[in-house]
DNA sequence: CTTATACCTGAACACACATTCATATATTAA
DNA sequence: TTAATATATGAATGTGTGTTCAGGTATAAG
């Protein structure tokens, strides 16, 4: 009956919770709508998800990637880092499949590897 | 005439791109729409906002008051975590206005500072 | 072949950040 | 007042991460 995976925020605990269920929300309409707790393994995946995003470097590569794909080189260029550098956020980019590439002689070309990723972008912008 | 805020993608160089537009773009739909490139300010201010939820303590914190207003000792007891830490974390999401509280003898209830939040952080979990 | 260009990678360093521990403040009960 | 509970805070510690630096691979040109 010890279910390890907390999934639903009615804790189904036993628990030692000093305040049940007995206070006065003020509630607002926030509380309407319910909705699970994280799950441990859920909450690291977002949060890494998350963290991936939160660099302001990587953020200022998708914003260009978001308009028009672009090589290593340019990129350094125009956000004023070393190649370098551009190149390990790359990398980041790529791993969690943020972006693609494409190879022409040379250079490497990256774009934003979809459209999930651009509408998320742009609903993180709406929130500054 | 050089103009040290870059906010427009269209890049107003004259620095040293080896590629400027020739490139045969395999064009997504994704290239169809135009979006700003993030100024340094902008991508500094998100990354701080997307840092400060890149915890999976602090998202399951979310999780659970996007559900109804908790205490203290109670958020620590559901996330198993010792009440200092859960404090620490508390006062970070204060910190960038994400939770209000509302004191009440001993206790202090924690709740989601608005809907905007609340919106955002579905968005988020929608990615995964 | 040799040289140059474009990009990638690993190690090292510095910095930021989450947790823990000890302690402090505030409220309630006795 | 004194003791107990609930939460907050500061310092210390350990871990993760971005950048730099030095070197490595791949492609193209001479």
């Amino acid at each position: 009956m010890s279910d390890p995976s907390i999934e639903s925020a009615t804790i189904q605990d036993g628990e030692d919770l000093c305040c049940e269920d007995p206070h006065p929300t003020h509630s607002e309409d926030v509380n309407t709508i319910p909705i699970e707790m994280l799950s441990m393994e859920k909450a690291q995946r977002l949060s890494e998800f998350l963290g991936f995003l939160a660099d302001p470097n990587r953020l200022r590569i998708l914003s260009i990637l978001a308009v028009k794909e672009m090589c290593v080189g340019d990129l350094a260029a125009i956000l004023e880092m070393n190649e370098s550098a551009v190149s390990h956020q790359l990398r980041t980019l790529r791993a969690i499949q943020l972006v693609n590439f494409r190879k022409q002689g040379r250079h490497v070309f990256y774009n934003l590897q979809d459209r999930q990723i651009l509408d998320f972008y742009r609903s993180a912008i709406d929130q500054i």
